[in-house]
DNA sequence: CGATCGTAGTACCCAAAGGGAACTAAGAGC
DNA sequence: GCTCTTAGTTCCCTTTGGGTACTACGATCG
């Protein structure tokens, strides 16, 4: 387990160490959809648009900056016709969606013990 | 284990499912660190604005009420003179706290792989 | 030759959330 | 009656989120 040479101040709970900027950046609903996107493979803007059902351009566009800017995600542009875009998980990336997987695995099958899914959990429809 | 009689709509990439609304709640950075706060029992307010380093009161609030709305917390007011409020886990709280708690984890541990600390890294200050 | 299409965004504008500092309440103790 | 503590609330400003419309580019259609 790469032992580092110093591990005192990796700390999520202080708001200085950078730990806490990545926290922010993977512990976000379009974060954690995005990368779950790329789970499969290389996804297109327009794929990952549409996948990421209600996100708008901007929104999509500055999530996968700021992944990319972090090195979780690989940019890769095909200058063909009428451009082709390809986003797909670096190897930091692909790592970083196993927790990310867990979690909303976790969502999904404790969903009817939230409130606010109650009122769907009896609906039948 | 709470085998639910539909799964078919639960899905965390359906922008009206009730998964994404909680996805949202717990992808979040204060939602994440508070409910990692109280892993290890109750604490009052003052100890939890102490721990999440960085938060405001007021942002602290806002996330505890969300929380406890949410059934992820509970809220216990003592009357006592200086006022004594303390917040814990309920169960499904702490069953969410797994995932969570993993996903801390994985950013302390691959936090030397993230540019953003890769100036800290080497810095022995 | 101009209009249209598809892709991947950007620009603009507004609403919501985040965030800091100061303030409130209520009673104990000085 | 002043101060201390605890748990917030209030005000205000900045940042982020979000929607809609628009752009650029060449290909293809009419």
């Amino acid at each position: 387990m790469h032992t580092t040479s110093c591990d005192r101040k990796h700390d999520v709970y202080d708001a200085s160490c950078p730990c806490r900027q990545v926290l922010d950046l993977l512990a976000n609903k379009w974060s954690a959809l995005a990368l779950g996107a790329l789970e499969d493979g290389p996804r297109r803007f327009g794929a990952l648009r549409d996948r990421l059902d209600g996100v708008s351009p901007k929104v999509l566009t500055a999530t996968l900056r700021r992944l990319e800017d972090q090195g979780l995600i690989d940019r890769t542009v095909f200058p063909s016709v009428p451009l082709h875009v390809e986003y797909s998980l670096t190897a930091l990336g692909k790592d970083a969606c196993a927790p990310l997987a867990a979690l909303r695995a976790w969502v999904v099958d404790n969903i009817e013990r939230f409130p606010t899914a109650a009122v769907s959990a009896g609906d039948g429809r």
